[in-house]
DNA sequence: TATTGTTATACTCTATAACTATA
DNA sequence: TATAGTTATAGAGTATAACAATA
């Protein structure tokens, strides 16, 4: 299949994908930014706010206070840069990295039972299809390596 | 793979490419809520208030003034329905049809860019589970509406 | 009396603009 | 002077509660 009509169609199925990812999502008052960023934190390790706010789409008042908000819950803490006096560095904190693991547990266990419903040909070409998807969500976005990798 | 096992791997990956559609989507005015709400009246046709609220996982005032909204924008009308006085059908217009269309061409346009740094392989085997990635978003789910209520 | 939808009000989240501190 | 982050304020979006209309 050309890239393009591969993306095309992709673009259709994402729509729906998320629209099933937000049904199954728990209600545990992290809102879908707030959660994706604590994801993102746990997956990348302790990131500047700027570089959060650019990954997930929003200002940087927006995400000092989301940070804020989330420090208060205990799940990050707020780390001064060595190297720079300016900069403030968000880690995950073990409450943060259990509130995660909840989430996806609840997830995962809603998940199964709409996967149970699937023919074996289609769970089989969804399993086959695992790393791609993984490497799909790994390429880079202008948004994260500009400022990323460099400082 | 066991349904289980690929359900726990499928909530993870779901997270990340939440967030790579998240960045893929253009800033058209349209809330995330409010593009997926115009999307399913498109996609099942007139819809009534209640059914909207539920699957999208919002209370009914919130999908009352959300429709108010998409109204005001020329892109869903009310109708009446001819059985029940009560109850209102929310039905998509031309003009979202075509919003609807131009968020999805730029989508595409940005997921091609993506879709191309894949290697062949995986650009194989994602066009193989496009079928499957479409059964999964089509399994209904039983706790739309419970979902909706206790949030 | 139950169901469908709306209105009223408060709270959360985000954006823009102005500010502080460091480089 | 530029950059990282915060504070102040306003607006969008949502939830809960109370309401109106129809079944």
């Amino acid at each position: 299949m050309a890239p393009d009509s591969l993306a095309a169609a992709l673009a259709v199925d994402l729509e729906r994908i998320v629209g099933l990812f937000r049904s199954l999502s728990p209600a545990s008052g992290l809102s879908m930014t707030a959660a994706a960023t604590l994801a993102g934190i746990e997956r990348l390790g302790p990131q500047r706010l700027t570089l959060l706010a650019a990954r997930e789409g929003v200002t940087q008042p927006a995400m000092t206070q989301l940070i804020s908000r989330l420090e208060e819950s205990g799940l990050v803490r707020r780390e001064p840069c060595p190297d720079d006096g300016r900069v403030v560095l968000v880690a995950i904190t073990e409450q943060g990295r259990a509130t995660l693991a909840h989430r996806r547990s609840a997830r995962a266990e809603r998940l199964a039972g709409i996967v149970a419903q699937l023919s074996p040909d289609h769970r089989a070409v969804l399993a086959a299809a695992l790393p791609a998807l993984d490497a799909l969500a790994s390429v880079p976005r202008e948004d994260d390596a500009v400022r990323g990798a460099t400082r």
